[in-house]
DNA sequence: CAATTATACATAGCATGCTATTTTTATCCG
DNA sequence: CGGATAAAAATAGCATGCTATGTATAATTG
């Protein structure tokens, strides 16, 4: 009895969202845009001047990791960076005007990469297809000991 | 209108598939595996003695990747290749038994990440959602033009 | 207040993934 | 045959992700 790939859910995770990164990828290269950037941007639109910190808590992805985008994202003048007033630790991050315009046709092209992925389900069942992905993170998430 | 994360597929497939890859990889780690290596032994578990080629296909990832994956897998020996006879430029990967050895263990941690994943979903549900999942990435390799 | 501890961020090192290019060897075809 | 093409694998360069550690600054506490 071996192993079927097709039949784990973790292959099958890792298998889509390379998919799904790839698709994204060239859907906003044309905007000189990379995922993890859209990614950041997404939380950096909403909300404007959040620290590092707070970013690592809403993207749930490692501090380091987000320190790297960000390093990307400053130098390719997505993101400035202006110093806290009473914690000379902290930075705020802001967004400038370029990464401001590229608002609108980014999420579109993320819609539109989300519309041909689930383009196979029915409404009722891409629903249910999005809320039992929840239920999957929600359950690795807790660590087991 | 916003972007939703929490209603974008893509976003929670690359989310989902992290959480998997860290789960994986802890209860892997003491075998000394890390993800891209179990995956690529699965399917030498299966059928020793393919191609860097043939692996391709079946991964579905990039020949680069795979080289890569495959250099370090030489490193720690768990593969070793062998030339083949009447051509000088492939190579057949051969699992070691130090690899061999831990076919059990390792798809076994499998199991386990798979099921504590899943534990939030009943059986049939569960069922569906793997089926999903293979919907999606079937209309993802589609590339639109 | 000084010493300890905690926090915010940066850096180092590595694994996976991608695209693009190179190198070597086979194959094809005029 | 010999030059062009194709195929197999390696290499270069980069983005994301992780763990572990370093550095500077705040906060706590004895």
């Amino acid at each position: 009895m071996t192993f079927d790939k097709h039949r784990s859910a973790g292959y099958l995770a890792n298998h889509m969202a390379r998919l799904f990164a790839q698709r994204l990828a060239e859907a906003i290269r044309p905007l000189g845009l990379a995922p993890a950037q859209f990614m950041t941007l997404i939380e950096l639109w909403r909300r404007d001047g959040l620290t590092q910190r707070e970013l690592v808590g809403l993207l749930d992805i490692e501090q380091a990791t987000l320190a790297n985008t960000l390093a990307r994202m400053e130098r390719d003048d997505l993101i400035v960076r202006r110093s806290v007033a009473g914690d000379a630790r902290a930075r705020t991050i802001h967004v400038t005007p370029k990464a401001r315009a590229l608002e609108g046709p980014a999420t579109e092209a993320a819609r539109a990469v989300n519309g041909h992925a689930l383009a196979g389900l029915d409404p009722a069942r891409a629903e249910a297809f999005l809320g039992d992905m929840q239920t999957v993170i929600a359950a690795l998430k807790e660590k087991p000991e």
